[in-house]
RNA sequence: CAGGCUGGCCGGACGGUCGCGGUCCCGCGCUUCGGCGCGAGGUCGAGGAAAGUCCGCACUCCACAGAGCACGGCGCCGGGGAGACCCGGGGCGGGGAAACCUGCCGGAUCGGGCCACAGAAACAGACUGCCCGCAAGGGCGAGGGUGAAAAGGCGGUGUAAGAGACCACCGGCGUCCGCAGCAAUGCGGACGGCCAGGCAACCCCCGCCGGGAGCAAGGCCACGCAGGGACGAGACGCUGCUCGCGUCGUCAUCAGUCCCGGGUAGGCCGCCCAGAGAGAUGACCGCCCAGGCACGCGGGCCGGGAUGACACCUUCGGGCGUAAACCGGAAUCCAACUGCUGGACAGAAUGCGGCUUACAGGCCAGCCUGAGGU
RNA sequence: GGCGACGUGGCCAAGCGGCAAGGCAAGGGUCUGCAAAACCCUCAUCAUGGGUUCAAAUCCCAUCGUCGCCU
């Protein structure tokens, strides 16, 4: 995923915090907005509550990869905001991408079946 | 063997597969010619603390970075260091049985302040008390259940009663001298008077040091807006005050500075042989390396043990030597093979030095104390 | 990244060198037929560790945590 399709301005992340659709999950919460540019946008975030800054990289780490994986089938024109919580670092890649995968279906941006 | 102390070091290795970030190069596609996307390859890619931001320094701005006051910091001695609330050495005080550890460690006769409760009294001769005297008055500082702390302790001389008033010893303080040491200081001697407690991590005094802010410093480019008020021959800045210095200006509604309001919320440099953007190092498999647990082949240890072999050395006496084999023993120690398990704290954001804090486990070197087995 | 402030019962807090006030809440008791109200009682590692002092919540140092400000 590359950088040009990532949110990373502050206001961004206010905007889609504030005015998005909120799915949540045990491990991620999903905000959801859409958006004026043609492609799939996307902001990542852990805050302190996650813990210390090796627990934050690998939750922003984690969220990154399955996103990726996601990515090719998402609806594009959106722009997401993902929101690690405390648990998500201790998980794996696979328990992410299957988190990921249910809060995209939820929020009808992926087909219900895989 | 157990317990403890000190210093230094490491903090997983290798291979495979899939990934992440920077950069270089190649190919393809798109392009508003600035670039963008996809794919392949080369190369580089966190720490001992990158952390806390507790001290410093470089660097940048405050027009130069100036003086004094205020304020703040530091404070035994002599070295190292760019410098520091830094390092290591020495002295003194404190702790420990020892190795060793530890201390913001100047001044209490400049002055002010405080010392709860208890106690007669908290730095002071008031009270109680002792003595002389009929009394008035005078002398005295010994005793006074307290308390963290009460005008050195003990013995004697002395006296009306007493007292460091005087004497010997001990303890502390000061001055001088000698010796050792660069010095702090230590040891010894003489003299002095017991001049009167503690707290300066209370104010204060003495000495030394410090201008302020911080890379969100600061600079360049782009975008964008609406003015109003104060001052007025001075205004403003460095700064909390004074000086000093500087910028603009001085008879006009202009300039300047400040305040309020309004606008911008983008990019580049600063910024790096890791490097920046909300910020890159991981996952799985195999195998190994430490380590832990179980198992204990075996070893070490202690006692007994002679026909004291063979080899070696020899000054030819002997030495190696109870050393070995062999038998027995036990609190403890090491440990082959095999199986299971298993690697912490934690992520650079301008750079560097120091300190502090977090940290599974291990390695190396040196030192102290003590018990037990036979 | 940088700068600054604050941590006192469950909550809000006073105290700034000498036994840690007060209010709300909670629990127990008195009162009542039962409650409410009232009254009485109970409840503190003063964030943690070390130091100065006879004595520390208070002064000093370090650590931990929380909050705020600066583009």
């Amino acid at each position: 995923m590359k950088r040009h399709f990532r949110l990373t301005r502050s206001t961004d992340f206010k905007r889609v915090r504030s005015n998005g659709k909120s799915y949540a999950h045990p491990l991620v919460v999903l905000y959801v907005t859409p958006s004026d540019q043609p492609g799939t946008r996307v902001g990542v975030t852990a805050t302190r509550t996650v813990g210390n800054a090796v627990r934050r990289n690998r939750a922003k780490r984690l969220l990154r990869a399955a996103m990726a994986d996601l990515l090719p089938e998402t609806v594009p024109g959106r722009d997401l905001l993902l929101v690690a919580r405390t648990p998500l670092p201790l998980a794996g890649l696979s328990q992410t991408r299957e988190a990921l995968a249910s809060l995209l279906r939820r929020a009808g941006l992926i087909s219900p079946l895989p």
